[in-house]
DNA sequence: CACGTTATGGCACGCGGTGCCACAACGGAA
DNA sequence: TTCCGTTGTGGCACCGCGTGCCATAACGTG
């Protein structure tokens, strides 16, 4: 019947792809920091990737988006480290630490990660993006509260909302303070709010 | 010299407007509500208000904009609240109590906020733009914390992130558990989410 | 009536994002 | 080789949001 899959070797077939997300969104975020996020139209970025606005498209479903292109990498990292925990550890020594591991970067990538957090807090568009980026990470962290104290979802709720409150405030306070190291702010914003464990009582 | 001033009496002159923000913003929010965010364009939210698309736009810069019509008066009486505060109270209560008084809302608008808040959760336009609204709310919080811990920026940012992490979850569960009363709610997360009182070491 | 003032509404434009479709580039089978 | 299915590409038209520009309407005042 019309022989609906390949045979098999590589599992290719079809026009093989002019470029690549990754190459794509490395193109496009030099360009966009360089030239400023709205003052850059797909337009300019499709052609700078040597792609068209509708490829572009295809590539990543929103201009905003290919700031985000490791953003999958990053929730994976997260949910493995939610994983990771011992059932000895505390729950707060757990997600501090898959927080930390998710948002560990390669020494050379330190300083796009720090424009990127720049852009965050500077350009309405991208931090409205990134908000929707990170209910991915509210909802994991919702969901490993809930393993904690599956009698109360308002803590739960409460536990996601710090996750992310403590990775903004990090995040802020490193633009203005670049030298400072991420690692060592996200594990002193998360011991701020993350509330702390449940009182024995009841 | 081509008098720039008005006589005196009520300062006016001029085309009078054909309707009021608070008017327009009345109808939109009903018709946004019935008949979904998206699905609703700009000119069919001028036409119900009997007005132009370009006047439309003069009333509020942003479609979304015409659900945070009160968000200046919200912010309002929270900076009051935060001002409020006297130096003996705690500075947890002086930001829980503005908070709630910021948020409170007459009876019989209760169904409208219960409303706009579900739209937060489930239309992202929407969600975005109440980032950069709450913005301003995250600022006075920072600048109320930055009074108690003048030394410790990391603290105050932890605290304005705190503030508004609350409030999204307060109204998150809100959203679910419409019954809930949104101030108990908001009561019960910013206890859990604001930063202890700083210990008096050093 | 002429004038300044203020609000309105129409028009054109740019940009983001989408649906549709023709076509190009590959592998495999006849 | 030719035909075919598959997959990526790019062009085009279209819609909606938001903005700049400008003519004009509706007021008060001289």
């Amino acid at each position: 019947m019309t022989a609906p899959r390949r045979t098999a070797a590589g599992d290719r077939g079809g026009r093989p792809p002019v470029s690549s997300a990754h190459e794509v969104a490395a193109v496009a975020q030099r360009v966009l920091l360089e030239r400023g996020f709205d003052e850059t139209s797909v337009d300019e970025l499709a052609a700078a990737a040597g792609i068209s606005r509708r490829t572009f498209f295809r590539y990543f479903p929103t201009k905003a988006d290919v700031l985000f292109a490791d953003s999958p990498a990053e929730v994976e990292r997260f949910r493995a480290g939610l994983a990771a925990g011992g059932p000895a550890d505390s729950w707060r020594v757990v997600v501090t630490r898959a927080v930390m591991e998710a948002l560990r970067f390669a020494p050379e990538d330190r300083e796009w990660a720090l424009h990127r957090a720049q852009l965050f807090f500077t350009v309405p568009a991208v931090q409205a993006h990134a908000v929707r980026v990170w209910a991915t990470w509210r909802q994991l962290a919702v969901d490993h509260a809930r393993r904690v104290r599956h009698d109360d979802p308002l803590f739960s709720l409460a536990v996601g909302h710090a996750v992310l409150a403590a990775t903004l405030a990090a995040h802020e306070y490193w633009t203005r303070e670049p030298a400072a190291d991420l690692g060592d702010l996200l594990a002193r914003t998360l011991d701020l709010l993350l509330p702390p464990d449940p009182p024995s009582q009841r």
